[in-house]
DNA sequence: ACCTGAACACCGTTCAAGT
DNA sequence: ACCTGAACACCGTTCAAGT
């Protein structure tokens, strides 16, 4: 493994380990046993090696997706497993949750890490648009039920991430609350997923 | 005015023109025209002086809310004013919205700050109970739906600071994600609110 | 009580120099 | 190509001293 993959998997566990603030270069080069300065050899600068960590994390999850996708689930199952993806990878690592689906400077980076994010959200949204079609979505325009869907979800997990889900009772789990929505939103009469059978 | 005050509004004012980076003690001290250590005779630390920031605003909430529960507006009405409040809040002050509802340290702080939160949420979800009792919302658990609607509002507008709503088109607005929620959720054969006759 | 100037440890970043 | 030590500007925080 080269310096530079080192240095983001000593980011990474830095980033789990202590939140965002823990970071620091110092911190990362140390952690890897090179100078302080060295990850400027590697990444432009403190954001760059960020964007190193959620692009590793974003593909990660376009395979996740993927092997959704080839599996043998319903439609609706699909939709579900890769909510399930994304709330057992949140509740896991928020401080990289919130690196790959909060941060402001990461969104505007570009490049490889646009181009796993985007083909991650391609494939959630053709999920939701099997279910459509299977009548187990409503149907709607799919790009707008898409990103209700995972607006409410990062929801859950945003503020599950920022200590906002703990007070106020009966706010129940991110899982709860997305299999919620999911009932709420379901079309009247139709088939639930086998879960509910 | 006291410094106190003024240290805070400057605070705000620096979080909306810059976001958190660019509230530092020593440019909230210089707004103010004292020097840079000046703030700890009024704070314990910066986060005593980001955690003064949000306990003004949630009691700008507390108020808001107050308005609207006076108001002669029905129960579901009532949820979108709050909602629409709540909306043009974060459209506007992005980095101060986050200081509220998504940052963890502002979280934990407890005293005035829980109180004002806690009447906020209180607030909120004693319109949704309205609206239940009305039959404009579904008769689940109160403090669930509750949850899940805020959940869903707070994710569209996270994602929207965090710049995830551009790129995936059809992704709409805040507003038209919300006015989708209520009524995807709303109880099938039941009035919708006034707008919608 | 309130404010100030100096100081400390830490950080991101740059640069000249080494192998 | 890759790494290092020294340095710079900046920051949060502390402290002794001033009014």
């Amino acid at each position: 493994m080269g310096t530079g993959e080192r240095l983001v998997e000593a980011a990474s566990a830095l980033l789990d380990a202590g939140g965002e603030a823990a970071v620091t270069l110092r911190a990362v080069a140390q952690a890897v046993g090179v100078s302080h300065n060295t990850p400027y050899r590697h990444f432009d600068d403190r954001a760059a090696l960020l964007a190193g960590v959620a692009t590793r994390d974003f593909e990660a999850f376009s395979e996740t997706f993927s092997d959704i996708a080839m599996s043998s689930r319903t439609p609706i199952d699909k939709v579900k497993a890769a909510l399930e993806a994304l709330i057992i990878y949140g509740e896991a690592h928020p401080a990289r949750y919130r690196l790959l689906f909060s941060d402001p400077a990461i969104a505007a980076v570009g490049g490889r890490l646009e181009t796993a994010a985007l083909a991650t959200f391609a494939a959630f949204s053709k999920f939701v648009a099997d279910a459509q079609v299977a009548g187990e979505l409503p149907p709607l325009s799919t790009a707008t039920l898409t990103g209700l869907i995972y607006a409410a979800v990062h929801g859950l997990l945003d503020l599950r991430a920022g200590g906002r889900m703990r007070k106020e009772k009966g706010f129940s789990t991110v899982v709860e609350g997305t299999s919620l929505l999911l009932k709420l939103i379901a079309p009247a009469g139709k088939a639930r997923s086998s879960e509910d059978r």
